[in-house]
DNA sequence: TGCGCCATGTAACATGTTACATGATTAT
DNA sequence: ATAATCATGTAACATGTTACATGGCGCA
């Protein structure tokens, strides 16, 4: 249970409306943790049940009400509380790799198409690594602190995805080498 | 949804009760695709009432019946359909980067804390890839080629997880030479 | 005597996705 | 004109987790 904490999380950093965290969570955390609106609104609610949140209703003319959350003290509690937490490892759903796995089915050009593919992808996510990390997503770190910790995440992505990519390249030559199945299971 | 086509590839490999796939599924692809027996019953069941596969009951004296599930010539056209599919990017939920992302509230000692017990975690990973690039998990691959199948997709677990390691490493270095904070938030 | 393996399942709950629903303002 | 932005929400569904439930066999 950790959109949660990691609302608490921006709210703590400043009071923001579920429009707003939507906003953020796209523009900052997105590759390690993504939520859609629905969630988000659904997620509050709860937040404000258990008072880790408090309501703040701003009218505006023209414009739809906002609600702006403020994270309350219980709230910040929980928050210091889950930050000291033992780290789990990410849980995996890597359909790709399934797909090799069982791929003796597909012809080698069948296999390296989809190699071809999720390398493509790969690229595209280094460069929104590299914009993200221009543009730091987020207005601007409390500290100098916390700018390098946002650094450090940011890295992480990096370096987790020119790694596949590497593999991916280095796949594809590997499957160019394989002997070809003559079995014609393959495409078109 | 695609532990549903987990399930026809290990179907398609060989006829399996539940029980068996639960087991296979931890003993091979766990770090890519996992899934509790409540969920492999679930599924099978849907797959059932889909006619993706059928169902031999095997009467076994002392133990429990066996349900053994077949893959069906529809199940075969789902599969191969599927293993043609571009590919995505694995979705990513990362607790630990959320945690640094809002660590600036916790000490140097208390980052670095949890970033060694991570780096522990990842240890043991590799270990666990180690076994499974010797004991192979499934019993015999089809054919040669689908045993280099199997070991590239080990090798990219192997080499991500490596990848990781190393920032996590370089990670401790720096939240080493950070300037700690002041304010006292920090545990004990 | 108690644990692990074999083997199946259900119920409740938590989390995540997609689609439906509304409506004004501002920029192209 | 029409698309994007602002802003909130609900309903239905899909997926994943945890706990409850049963019961014999073989081993230490």
């Amino acid at each position: 249970m950790s959109l949660k904490h990691a609302i608490l999380g921006f709210l703590d950093f400043k009071p923001l409306s579920g429009y707003d965290l939507k906003k953020l969570f796209d523009s900052s955390v997105r590759f390690y943790w993504s939520a859609n609106h629905s969630q988000i609104y659904r997620t509050l609610n709860e937040m404000k049940r258990d008072e880790l949140v408090s309501i703040e209703v701003i009218q505006q003319d023209g414009l739809p009400n906002k609600k702006v959350y403020h994270i309350t003290e219980k709230g910040t509690d929980e928050l210091l509380k889950w930050l000291r937490h033992s780290p789990e490892l990410p849980p995996i759903r890597h359909k790709m790799l399934i797909q090799i796995f069982w791929a003796d089915h597909l012809s080698n050009e069948d296999i390296v198409e989809i190699l071809k593919d999720y390398a493509g992808r790969l690229e595209e996510r280094l460069e929104a690594f590299e914009v993200l990390k221009k543009e730091g997503g987020l207005e601007h770190p409390r500290t100098d602190r916390e700018g390098l910790l946002w650094e450090m995440v940011i890295d992480n992505g990096v370096e987790i995805t020119a790694a596949d990519l590497r593999w991916t390249l280095k796949a594809i030559e590997k499957v160019g080498s394989m002997e070809n199945i003559s079995t014609s299971t393959s495409s078109r």
